[in-house]
RNA sequence: CGAGGUGUAGCGCAGCUUGGUAGCGCACUUGAUUUGGGAUCAAGGGGCCGCAGGUUCGAAUCCUGUCACCUCGACCA
């Protein structure tokens, strides 16, 4: 490909409401141009990315036995209330009705469609297992579209879906897929790390996530300094066995109602009673489909909502509104406190059934109870709190760490959590019906060529592994004036054409200097530079990664280069 | 939705405090000189100063409202 006859708009300047570095060369090299909040064009250098990221997920998939397929992005009404999720998906969803005023939804993932597909061609056991993937648009209307092409409102999802006769097989073939996972994106030149991870709106029984570690990262992961156990920091179970401490339980009533004039905070009771966080008691109210529920944790925690909510079983759950609190009449916000409040359910975290004589808000403007003891309310216990760093390893006891990653992918045993609403049944070899088991599989493409730059650059720009460089080569003739110069470098593009070697041909007439930024901004693994050389028959191979320069014959380039 | 910030040419920004001809750099057009690290000179083109109201003889500038965008928290690939 000349330069010439392509198209890749550089800026010599950062856009000035990108931060993350990866975005900032994405957007400098050309690649990106954005259209509105989290939606954006993907020029010819991008379209290039995502086909070379795309073949290397491809042809895992062939290897695991996935065929591609493409869904409709428009998913009925209908499909979606089969599983149930027309409802269980909250405003995240774009919808929207036809002429007809029935009802669709732009699909932000795809198990209906799958378990479709599924229902239509697989009868028997002997058509299992059965797996399908995509590649394709997904839509969500995210709360805050942020990092450029890191979320968006729209990107691109591999999701492969997969059917079962067992749950061993599901097991099995899990396993198969998250090896094909950890070698995807090992082909690609990414570190990544799996974690275990919380299912979230998917559903289902075990799930892990791949994670790439990155300083950028918007995922906190929780990582054991000892054994292998990974996980998302939301989901790392804590205090589960803990008993209730027994002193907790005193016969006598010992806490005393305190005056606390406009003292609503963690921080100002801190200061107010010269105590530590962790001897208060935070009382936080969430309104849970409509019902306002209290949830308890230690002062110096947070409450994992996600936790929550799957205590809860609810669709919908967030932070009460303070009109809500007020409207139930029982409480006062800032003054919220589990003793002697009747009428609102009240869940406890682990962590709290072991305190003693702790403080928490009176339900009454202004005053707090002193000497509170897990006693003297009532509550149902569950693990309800965010762990920390330096926590106790879930398996082993010893200290986790954490860091910050990005979720390229998420893998899912989902089981039948949608096959029995579905009733999805094939005949097995006794003659019985029994139902399909099933898994799903996700990559989110963008944010994987975004880590792939965030891992591989340097304060110059992008380096691309070679593998997956849009182009290996850029060919660089100095001066586009110089006969020779340009001989030379005809030779050159047409032979490395014919060793099929992806080169671009920087053919234009700017100014040498800017040509050298260029490509070192878009991160050409091989720059092979054309110039006062020509004449000697002696061109200059700059290899990107370690920034080593020959003087060559050209033979003795392309042999370097195709090696 | 909460907290902070920003809207002026395709991109990056100044001007606003103290109202009075809308500016700079990059990019773009034309010409010349340049050609191994983002050239120089000369001449040009391009603006509903986010939008709507208000104050004023006069508003990019002051006031009110509104919209959009960015960063950080709750969502997720």
């Amino acid at each position: 490909m000349k330069r010439s006859n392509y198209f890749i708009p550089t800026l010599k300047e950062k856009p000035s409401d990108i931060e993350q570095q990866s975005q900032v060369y994405m957007f400098r090299a050309g690649m990106l141009k954005k259209q509105a909040n989290g939606l954006f064009v993907y020029l010819p250098l991008m379209q290039r990315a995502m086909e070379k990221v795309n073949a290397v997920i491809k042809k895992h998939m062939a290897e695991a036995k996935s065929f591609e397929c493409k869904f409709p992005i428009l998913v009925s009404k209908e499909l979606l209330d089969s599983s149930g999720r027309w409802n269980a998906f909250g405003k995240e969803m774009f919808r929207l009705k036809d002429r007809s005023e029935n009802e669709f939804a732009i699909s932000p993932t795809n198990e209906e469609t799958a378990c479709f597909v599924a229902q239509t061609y697989v009868k028997s056991y002997k058509d299992l297992p059965f797996s399908i993937y995509q590649i394709q648009s997904k839509h969500r209307d995210e709360i805050s579209p942020r990092n450029g092409v890191m979320r968006a409102r729209e990107f691109t999802m591999k999701d492969a879906y997969s059917f079962h006769a067992s749950e061993e097989c599901l097991t099995e073939y899990y396993g198969k897929m998250r090896q094909a996972y950890l070698n995807i994106f090992s082909d690609l030149g990414l570190k990544v790390v799996a974690v275990s991870a919380d299912t979230g709106a998917m559903g289902g029984s075990g799930s892990e996530e791949i994670m790439a570690i990155s300083d950028s990262g918007e995922t906190d992961i929780c990582v054991c300094s000892s054994c292998d156990y990974a996980s998302n920091s939301e989901a790392v179970p804590c205090g589960i066995g803990k008993k209730i401490s027994k002193k907790a339980f005193k016969t006598v009533i010992s806490y005393k109602k305190v005056e606390t004039p406009r003292v609503k905070t963690i921080e100002e009771l801190v200061v107010f009673f010269n105590k530590s966080a962790s001897d208060f008691c935070k009382a936080v109210c969430f309104n849970a489909d409509g019902k306002l529920v209290i949830a308890l944790v230690r002062g110096d925690r947070e409450v994992n909502d996600i936790k929550l909510k799957k205590v809860l079983g609810c669709n919908e759950l967030e932070i009460a509104s303070p009109e809500m609190v007020a409207k139930s009449k029982k409480t006062v916000v800032g003054f919220v406190g589990p003793v002697g409040l009747k009428g609102i359910k009240i869940y406890a975290d682990f962590e709290v059934g072991a305190m003693q004589d702790f403080i928490v808000g009176a339900n009454e403007k202004d005053y707090h109870f002193d000497g509170v003891n897990p006693s003297d309310f009532k509550a149902e216990y569950a693990d309800l709190r965010f762990a920390v760093e330096g926590e106790p390893c879930p398996k082993c006891g010893i200290k986790t760490n954490f860091s910050k990653a990005t979720e390229l992918g998420h893998i899912f045993m989902l089981g039948r959590r949608y096959t029995d609403k579905l009733g999805m049944q094939f005949a097995t070899k006794e003659g019985g019906l029994k139902t399909l088991t099933m898994g799903c599989y996700g990559i989110g493409v963008e944010r994987t060529i975004a880590s792939i730059i965030e891992q591989h650059m340097d304060d110059k720009g992008m380096v691309w592994p070679q593998q997956i460089a849009p182009f290996l080569v850029d060919l660089i003739t100095v001066d586009v004036n110089n006969e020779e110069q340009i001989a030379l470098s005809k030779t050159l593009y047409n032979e490395l054409n014919n060793q099929n070697v992806n080169v671009l041909w920087d053919d234009t007439d700017a100014r040498p200097g800017s040509k050298f930024a260029d490509a070192e901004l878009i991160g050409f693994p091989y720059r092979l530079v054309v110039g006062r050389g020509a004449g000697e028959n002696k061109v200059e191979l700059v290899i990107r990664k370690t920034g080593e320069k020959l003087e060559l014959s050209p033979e003795e380039a392309i042999k370097i280069i195709i090696k």
